[in-house]
DNA sequence: GTTGCGGCTTGACGCAAATCAAACGCGAAA
DNA sequence: TTTCGCGTTTGATTTGCGTCAAGCCGCAAC
C-alpha cells in the first residue's frame, strides 16, 4: 500500500522542511521523524483526484506537502458540504483513526498537490513511545474542532453577507487598514465553503461593494478593514 | 478554586460509576483514576449557572456527572448558537485546553448538574506518564469532530424540516419500526440547537405529522422511522 | 480569426424561513 | 379561585436565498 503513485515518491528537502514546521511534527527530533515516516508514503495527486471516499476504512492520517486538499461531505442525493480545505504544512484525519476506522468525509486534492500519508498504526505505537506527539495531534484536533465551532456560529448567526465579508477579512489574516488579498479558489468553491450558491456569492459580492469592498478577477481589496469588521459583528436586529 | 461550591462537593458511588463509564477515563485502573481526580474539582450547579464564559482562561476540561450542560456561542449583538449540550458521562472542553487557554464558547448548565472539573495541569502529567489517557482523549475528541461535522452538513443540506425529522430519529438511537420518545429540552431550545426559530419548529412539527410524527407535550412518537428516514435523506432536487 | 467551454454575473421569480404579533395553554403563586 | 408569567402555537407579512435561465467574459483549441 502507498507504493503504486505517480511521478517523485520522494521527500525532498522542502518536503522536510514543510514537515518540520508541520503542527503535529515540529516537536520530534530528526531521528524519531526518520523512525516515523515512510517515504512511500508520499503521494501525487492531481487535480480531482480523490485521496479517499466518504466511508472509505481509515487506515492513515495525512499531511499536506503542497497543493490543496478539500475534505467535503456527500449525501445521498448527491449534494455536497465543504467541510474545510487543508494547505501545505497542515494535517486533516487525526480524528478518523479513532472513529471506527471509516472516513466521514471525501477527500479530494482540488489543485495539483502532494500529500504524505502516516499509517495509524505506525502513529500509534509512536504515541505511546513518545507522548509528546500526543499532545501535539491533540493540539492539532483541537484547532479543528475550533474550526469547525467556527464554521457553525457562521452558519446558525451571519447572513451570506456578512460570511462573505467575514471570509475576506479572514484572507486579510486580521490586518488592519486597507488590504489586498487573492482570492485562493474559484468563486464556486469558495460559496461552497460558505454554504451558499455562487449566484448569492456574486451578489453578496456586489452588495458589499458599498462598504469598500473591490473584487476583480481573483483579487479582492478591502478598503477599510475596520468598518467591515463592524458589518460583520452587526447583528440581525438592527 | 473548586472550593465554593454549593451543596455537596462529594465523589458519590453513582458519581464513581459514571466517571468509570466515561469514554475519557474508562481505561484506566481506580488507583490511576484515584490519583488523577479532585473530590474538591466537583461542583454543582442550579439551572442557568455559567459554568465558564466565553473568552474565559481554559484552566480545565470537565465531565458531566449529572444534568445537562449547554455550550454556545454568543455574538457581540447577544445572538446565541448552541454548539452541543452534554449530558451524564459526557467530557467537554477538552479541546479548550491546547487552543492558547481561552475557552471559544460559554457553558450552562440548562437543569441543575454537577459537574467535575480535571485541571489541565494534572491531566497533562497524567497523560504524559500514561499514553492511553491520551488515546481516549483523543478519540472523545474526535467524536466531538464528528458530532459537528455532522451538524455541519445538516446545516448546509437539509430543510427545516428535515432536520426536526432527524433530530427525532435521533432520539429513538437508531431503533426501527414505531417509536415514542421524550423531547430532552425545552422546544425553543431544541430549536436553537437546530439553528432555527421556535416558531419554525413548531411548524415544522406540524409539517411532517403528516409523515406519521406526533407531538404531545414532550412526547413525540414516530409512526415509521423508515418513512421518515427517507424524507430525510430526500435531496433537494426532488 | 471562430468556435466552444467553463466560470462568473445578472435578472425574474418562487419558496422557505424569519419577523411581528396575537392568542393560547398551563403550571406556580396569591 | 384568579392572576401572572412563560413557553408554545398560529396567523399575516416580509425577506433572504435558491432556482432557472440568459448573457458575458476570458481562454484554449482549431
Amino acid at each position: 500500500m502507498g507504493q503504486h503513485c505517480d511521478s517523485r515518491p520522494l521527500l525532498t528537502p522542502d518536503d522536510w522542511a514543510t514537515l518540520k514546521r508541520s503542527a503535529i511534527l515540529r516537536d520530534l527530533s530528526d531521528t524519531d521523524l526518520a523512525a516515523l515516516l515512510d517515504p512511500r508514503g508520499v503521494r501525487s495527486l492531481e487535480r480531482g483526484h480523490l485521496l479517499f471516499q466518504q466511508g472509505d476504512p481509515a487506515r492513515a492520517l495525512f499531511l499536506v506537502l503542497g497543493g490543496q486538499i478539500k475534505l467535503s461531505r456527500i449525501n445521498p442525493g448527491g449534494d455536497e458540504a465543504v467541510v474545510h480545505i487543508y494547505g501545505a504544512g497542515e494535517s486533516f484525519a487525526e480524528a478518523a483513526m479513532f472513529l471506527g476506522g471509516r472516513y466521514p468525509v471525501a477527500a479530494e486534492a482540488i489543485v495539483p498537490s502532494r500529500v504524505m500519508s502516516i499509517e495509524s498504526e505506525a502513529l500509534r505505537r509512536k504515541v505511546a513511545e513518545r507522548p509528546e506527539i500526543a499532545f501535539a495531534m491533540m493540539a492539532s484536533m483541537s484547532r479543528h474542532l475550533k474550526v469547525l465551532v467556527d464554521q457553525i456560529e457562521r452558519m446558525k448567526l451571519l447572513s451570506a453577507d456578512q460570511r462573505v465579508a467575514e471570509f475576506l477579512l479572514g484572507l486579510g489574516a486580521g490586518k488592519a487598514g486597507a488590504v489586498t488579498v487573492s482570492l485562493p479558489h474559484e468563486k464556486s468553491l469558495i460559496a461552497k465553503q460558505l454554504g451558499m450558491k455562487p449566484a448569492t456569492f456574486s451578489r453578496a459580492i456586489a452588495r458589499i461593494r458599498e462598504l469598500g469592498v473591490e473584487v476583480n478577477g481573483n483579487q479582492a481589496r478591502i478598503g477599510d478593514t475596520a468598518a467591515l469588521r463592524a458589518f460583520v459583528n452587526r447583528s440581525a436586529e438592527d
